[in-house]
DNA sequence: TACAATGTAATTGTCGACATTACTACAATA
DNA sequence: TATTGTAGTAATGTCGACAATTACATTGTA
């Protein structure tokens, strides 16, 4: 039953230089992330280590180490002596989030603009044209999960590794946060005008257009969660 | 003789709703990040179990328990079954690194003019004062510190509590680098003018020229990055 | 009932031991 | 000489044990 679980065997390979095998706490550090952000984990909810360690297969040790490592992602808060805690998002935090979120993809959308490769110009192009199709035939899911792929490709595009790595951490919040209190999206109809619009700049490598476009539909979702702040406050 | 870095009993008091007692891998990540920041360990440096575990009076779990932490902050790179290594910063982290607190901080401006109380802005203007005088008198190590201090002023004037912790998180990494390679900074009589503008532009809750006015100050700065990676590559 | 005190159980903090892997030096071979 | 193979050493990976702390239930008291 709880076999699914267990970890397999020291058999990770990857490729960068050195092979970096994967480390147990990485691994269940992988895990955690994965269901705490899934929501299979409240927040709240007191992650105690006898119970990570039986369902992991392992011991103490490697459960301590990516306590640590949650801990950092923002995602598990430890008190000492009391253990770790799933931390609980509020609305502010998303807004925070957002705010921040929206100065990272309008760098991002400018390094684009400057060093994109023509072929990840186009394989954004085509992300979008993707999104548009299912936009049409309402496919929902699908084009949630486009939209966020076109938003991770810019990023990618725009070559800066610090800010890859520093868009994921905060997006995984917000991705958390939508999937906790249900999607704070706009319309996808409204949506794909505003996409359109940073996407066709993006793809004549106009980077004040682009960054503009982009900055004024991310906007957009913050103004949905400056609503909701002020409905729960009031 | 070494008994000055062994860490003291636990005492430390905190506030924060709950008290955050301080557990060892926080206080031996915390060391280590100053010891890493100053340069005592060199980049490459191999951070070995055993030494930390004398060096600080304690067993190998919350050393490696520290590890994990560093490792997350980027000034560690763990590699599996060989231990913990001093990260390398290179011109190009750096300039990676600049891009992203350009785009925290004109945000983090921009929010200082909205939210900031007049205290925050009075102290700002103190503190901008007190660096014209220390420039004036040819004080650098001074003119510096409170640099740093106005520019995380700033942040946290800005209210944003996640935006001031990835801010600190960049900024450590800069000056990480500018410690290693020797200050890369503008040379302290043009940026007083370039200052001046945004902390004017700040305290008439000016947002937008704020914005313009930091953004091409940490420009100028980025530039001079980009100057030495042409040279060092050509 | 409400509240405080106390003792017990459960949990976390820390440590040392053992298993596994990587490093080093030296010998063997082509 | 250069390379490969092979100990022996030293490091990390993982684990269970014990100590310290916290949580909980029970009892006693106003």
């Amino acid at each position: 039953m709880q076999d699914r679980n267990r970890l397999p065997e020291n058999t990770a390979v990857g490729s960068s230089g050195l092979i970096p095998r994967r480390s147990l706490q990485e691994e269940i550090a992988s895990r955690l992330r994965e269901e705490i952000v899934e929501g299979i984990w409240k927040p709240g909810a007191r992650l105690h280590e006898r119970v990570l360690c039986e369902r992991y297969g392992v011991s103490r040790s490697p459960v301590r180490e990516a306590f640590q490592i949650m801990s950092k992602e923002g995602l598990v808060e430890l008190q000492t002596n009391r253990g770790a805690v799933v931390t609980r998002p509020t609305l502010t935090d998303a807004l925070e989030n957002m705010e921040i979120i929206i100065a990272l993809e309008t760098l991002a959308i400018r390094l684009a603009c400057e060093n994109a490769t023509d072929g990840q110009l186009e394989d954004i192009r085509q992300l979008h044209e993707q999104m548009r199709a299912c936009c049409k035939q309402s496919q929902i899911l699908e084009y949630y999960e486009l939209n966020n792929e076109i938003h991770q490709a810019i990023v990618i595009a725009g070559g800066n590794s610090a800010l890859l790595a520093m868009h994921e951490h905060v997006d995984r919040h917000i991705t958390r946060l939508q999937k906790l209190e249900g999607a704070m999206h706009e319309t996808p109809e409204g949506s794909m005008n505003e996409h359109r619009i940073f996407i066709d700049a993006l793809l004549k490598r106009n980077a004040s257009a682009a960054s503009a476009g982009l900055g004024a539909h991310l906007s957009s979702v913050t103004e949905v969660i400056k609503k909701r702040i002020a409905e729960s406050d009031g």
